[in-house]
DNA sequence: GCGACAG
DNA sequence: ATCTTGTCGC
């Protein structure tokens, strides 16, 4: 495996073809096969904007395994250093999301990312990108196509159907609730699509994205408060 | 050249 | 992503 420094994004806003070579550079890194050891602790990861977009809020969440019960939590601001451009999320959300996780209290076992893992058009959406820096295992959790396409998906919880692109399998449309529209499910660094879809699966409520990524979707965008953590 | 396009 | 209240259905 590759062992070269990776480029750091903190101290390096990219025009979109520096971005575009960097990530034909790092996908052939992304590990796609399990390489995961005891799960004990899980976290998830979104981030959210105020003020027109201005300031970037990373929030990480740290979540014990199998009680799914909230053991810490971080909320990050800081300027927002690029604007969306699709297929280069993970240069705008990347940097303010390693800051939250160098505050987190202890390492996870296991990261869920809002977004897409492998199924990018490179192969190296904001989940992968994030697992090669943390060097931990990540599984891309998103609520949309990036690209791709996919057939019907089974009616009840827990069915799926591939995510093909270019004929290759990048990922997986899941029905994490009955009667509400598939979420995206893809590896993201050193998980497979069937773990991943296994993790996912078991960390559902009767909500339609799983935990982690329920509450720091929630911690990201200020809305409603975090239960009350256990300790 | 014409759409599509994570958050 | 974000702006935003109530409301329909399981």
């Amino acid at each position: 495996m590759d062992k070269t420094p990776l480029t750091p994004l903190h101290e390096w806003t990219p025009t979109p073809d520096k971005a575009i070579a960097l990530q034909r550079e790092l996908a052939p890194r992304v590990e796609r096969e399990d390489r995961i050891g005891e799960v004990n602790l899980i976290a998830g990861v979104d981030i959210g904007f105020e003020q027109e977009g201005a300031i970037t809020r990373a929030a990480v969440v740290l979540l014990d395994w199998p009680s799914l019960t909230l053991v810490d939590h971080v909320i990050y601001r800081e300027p927002t250093r690029m604007p969306y451009i699709p297929g280069l999320l993970s240069f705008r959300e990347i940097p303010a999301a390693l800051e939250a996780f160098n505050k987190l209290s202890a390492t996870p076992d296991l990261v869920m990312v809002d977004g897409q893992g492998i199924a990018h058009p490179r192969r190296l959406g904001v989940a992968s990108h994030l697992g090669l820096w943390l060097d931990l295992p990540t599984i891309g959790v998103a609520k949309s196509i990036l690209c791709g396409r996919h057939d019907e998906v089974p009616e009840q919880r827990g069915g799926w159907t591939p995510l093909s692109h270019r004929g290759e399998v990048i990922g997986a449309a899941l029905r994490s609730r009955e009667k509400v529209k598939p979420i995206f499910i893809s590896s993201g660094h050193r998980v497979s699509l069937e773990t991943s879809l296994d993790w996912v699966v078991r960390c559902l409520g009767r909500t339609k994205l799983p935990e982690p990524t329920r509450l720091a979707d929630r911690l990201a965008s200020r809305r409603g408060a975090m239960p009350a953590a256990s300790s």
